[in-house]
DNA sequence: CGAAGTTTGTGAATTAAGTAACTTTTTTGT
DNA sequence: ACAAAAAAGTTACTTAATTCACAAACTTCG
């Protein structure tokens, strides 16, 4: 039954509630409906319900749902019971912030190691992640055997650095260049494409603007 | 007949279609058809004719899309022949990448006022870019006439912060911030997290590897 | 100029996502 | 203990998005 076929739509959110339920429960709330939740994350109260079946009957009718129960079930769905490893390619302006961006907090996940050709930074440590040169990327990569990175160098260079990463058997990468890399089938990427969001912003505020 | 009622996902790709034909056109290539466009965007050449199609025949049969003329198309579309305005609200870590991020480059979006609570920096300009005092921040936007601003402030504090950007008539807002915030039907949020994107992957690549 | 080759634009089919509305179960209050 | 209220889970429906596959239009080449 479940793991497999859960709609992407759906994997999309599973974040979102995850996230609510911590607070939820740092709060110190018991339980919580598919109402109040709904009005928390802006997502349709059907949808949660809906959302929240694939997964079997995690609610009881009447009562709602168990902060604490949901709260580990999601906790084991999304792997946040283990720590994940990462590296992060390319420490320029916005590979700095996402070294403090302190993923570990919210996430268990924690930058292991960063690559660099900027001479001034290699060899040292930044926010506590030492950064090599690029020259070390995939012999550190497969040492470290880290199979999910941040990519955030600069755009000319990003394919080249991604045919490395695939090399040495990278398996996910969070792709902030923006260019849409090719990779084989079985690597995933995931594109956060900055410049992307604020056009399309600007483009529906114009639509409503002329409506 | 046009600008309406185009759909959703359709208006998420056309950034991505502008970048690329800025690509093509600096490389000095005329015409480009619908697969090499795939090709290099990584969606499918039908789903990109019919992108297109809502705007009207802009190719032409056996021949491809001229590419100025595309570009051009587009460049108006997105609102890129005209200068847009914005606010960063929040000058921390996330904020500071962003004020380097030189949207102005690759996007004719200016951030034109900067705001934070930390003394240190209030009064001085970063990357060219004032940064206020958050007390002034409802006066400035308004002097300013800014109406879409990019949201990085800590999340404690996002909702009281959104309730005085709506206030002063601010109509879009990229979020980075988690928290799902509430506003008047007449604004638009967008929601950029990186929390979250990076969990989605580590999702899906858990299911693969139980696959 | 005509035949062969391209490539668009689009109807029709398919797939995915979202939502309304109802049934069932449980809780709560009297 | 019972009636009323609450809320999950699900069925059926609606809407949105994608993809196939082909006719029509244009280009290119001999």
């Amino acid at each position: 039954m479940t793991s497999q076929n859960i709609p992407k739509a759906t994997a999309k959110r599973l974040p979102i509630y995850y996230r609510y339920l911590n607070m939820l429960s740092d709060a110190g709330k018991k339980r919580v409906s598919s109402n109040e939740l709904a009005e928390a994350v802006k997502v349709d109260s059907a949808t949660i319900r809906r959302d929240f079946s694939y997964f079997g009957a995690l609610g009881k009718r009447g009562y709602g749902y168990d902060v604490e129960n949901l709260l580990e079930f999601f906790k084991k769905t999304l792997n946040q019971d283990k720590l994940t490893n990462v590296a992060l390619i390319g420490v320029g302006n916005l590979g700095h912030a996402l070294l403090n961006f302190n993923f570990h907090k919210s996430n268990n996940v924690r930058i292991n190691a960063a690559f660099d050709i900027n001479e001034e930074i290699t060899g040292t440590i930044q926010s506590g992640v030492p950064i090599y040169p690029m020259e070390d990327m995939k012999e550190q990569l497969k040492i470290q055997q880290i199979e999910i990175v941040i990519l955030t160098v600069p755009a000319n260079v990003a394919q080249g650095v991604t045919n490395d990463l695939v090399e040495v058997g990278v398996k996910g990468i969070l792709n902030f260049t923006p260019l849409r890399i090719s990779v084989p089938e079985s690597v995933l990427v995931q594109n956060v494409d900055l410049t992307n969001e604020l056009q399309t912003l600007i483009y529906f505020l114009d639509l409503e603007k002329q409506s």
